[in-house]
DNA sequence: CGCCTATTTGATCTGATTCAAACAATGTGG
DNA sequence: CCACATTGTTTGAATCAGATCAAATAGGCG
């Protein structure tokens, strides 16, 4: 089903735009589709996957576990994002890639996306460049972990998640779809879920936000952004690769 | 001047074995080599680099400096690492890199990178793997700063300095030079300084390390290890990458 | 010696955790 | 369609890890 790829086409194409044959190459590679229900894992922890994984529709998330039994998410992947490109150069699995709601995954054989990248270098090079966004999110998420307080840290990640869905169209006006409860938003802030909730309230009640039903409505943008010390530079939407 | 590169063909063939060409090709990339003090900046965020840098020698961190002044470490880089090469697929830098110590860094043009990994792209996969690994230092240092108290996130970050330091030889027995001042290691752990130092007389008294004149020692290793719940995985000493 | 930077200690305060329980929403099977 | 179970949200109270403020002490080094 070539059509699963479009997502990740359409990604790659916000960057550089491609040759014919490049975009076929990428739309006909072999993939498998499957569903998942939420709260399943993808992968796990000392896998050594032989494919990559691709997300077409839900979300996905990167976490691992303690010994102690608490969680620290690490990413949050929504349509286009290829969560497990790691797996392509690193051999073991470090961490757990699992739903947090319904998705669709799509898996290409290691060997497909090698020869991709072999046959179309740039393609890799537009690879690799989405795995450096990746650590710069990374980065971005340490920062508020060390030196955010809750609230800015909860309004950091609103406006990024806003700005990824709107980036693959899976915003309406200044809302999008916001399946996450707020335990899973604590093991990802590295915050308690009692506190994560007070958070909230706070930013609802200063009318910065709205969230009800799992609907995450933007109400005041600039002032958000503000407060979350947000710049979406590290997001890299504008880089361009150099063109073919 | 060639041997300026032994620390990176150390590096990248702790992983895979080298064909004499691709060696040849490392060797001879066209570099310069520049000094710099303590506390000094190699790049800036916003520039737009182009070239890459290698650190040959010293302490390098990459870091952000926020609006209210506080700053957020990301990462420490020793001889060995290239702690820019994102920049040779995402055009604006988004944080800072500095140095820590007197240090030693090679410059490379990114036309000159990018034409090595042309024509060797097992070279160039190698150098992916490298920015793969920085990620997964990031996604460790995540878990410490969510979920780990003070003593254990620096008895993690330790544990992970002592092996990366062995691993390119800097190491002599249990002990190492380590020229990092309580506010900066609070800078990377998100920490306070106060709450920095009273952690490290928690671990000295404790016994498991020493850290005078700038030579930190383990002392109880496994006991440290514990302590952090370090396991050493993330770091991929292993992954081989498939033969030529 | 005197300056500057780094470490250490004390006292106080606060953001965030923990424990506990109520409440709301959603779904499931009988 | 209701009863019940389950999962998620909200609130309260007690406690604690870590921040902040302030000042003393200790090293380097020109």
């Amino acid at each position: 089903m070539p059509q699963a790829l479009k997502p990740l086409l359409r990604k790659l194409e916000a960057v550089a735009s491609l040759s014919p044959e490049e975009k076929a190459a990428i739309l006909t590679l072999p993939v498998t589709v499957r569903q998942f229900r939420a709260g399943h894992d993808v992968i796990r922890e000392n896998d050594r996957p032989t494919q990559c994984c691709l997300v077409l529709e839900g979300w996905v998330c990167r976490y691992k576990i303690l010994e102690t039994g608490t969680r620290q998410i690490f990413s949050f992947h929504i349509a286009g994002d290829i969560p497990d490109l790691q797996s392509l150069h690193l051999r073991t699995m470090d961490h757990n890639l699992g739903t947090l709601a319904p998705s669709m995954v799509a898996f290409v054989q290691h060997e497909a996306v090698k020869a991709l990248t072999r046959d179309f270098p740039r393609i890799g090079n537009l690879l690799w460049r989405d795995t450096l966004i990746d650590a710069a999110i990374f980065r971005e998420w340490m920062v508020g972990m060390g030196r955010r307080d809750a609230p800015a840290g909860i309004a950091h990640l609103f406006c990024e998640l806003y700005r990824r869905l709107r980036a693959v169209g899976l915003t309406r006006g200044d809302a999008f779809d916001f399946p996450i409860t707020q335990a899973v938003l604590g093991d990802a802030l590295g915050l308690s879920m009692v506190h994560v909730n007070r958070s909230l309230m706070d930013l609802r009640g200063r009318g910065l936000i709205t969230l009800d039903k799992h609907v995450l409505r933007i109400l005041k943008s600039e002032e958000l952004c503000e407060d979350a010390g947000f710049d979406e530079a590290y997001l890299h939407f504008d880089g361009l690769l150099e063109p073919a």
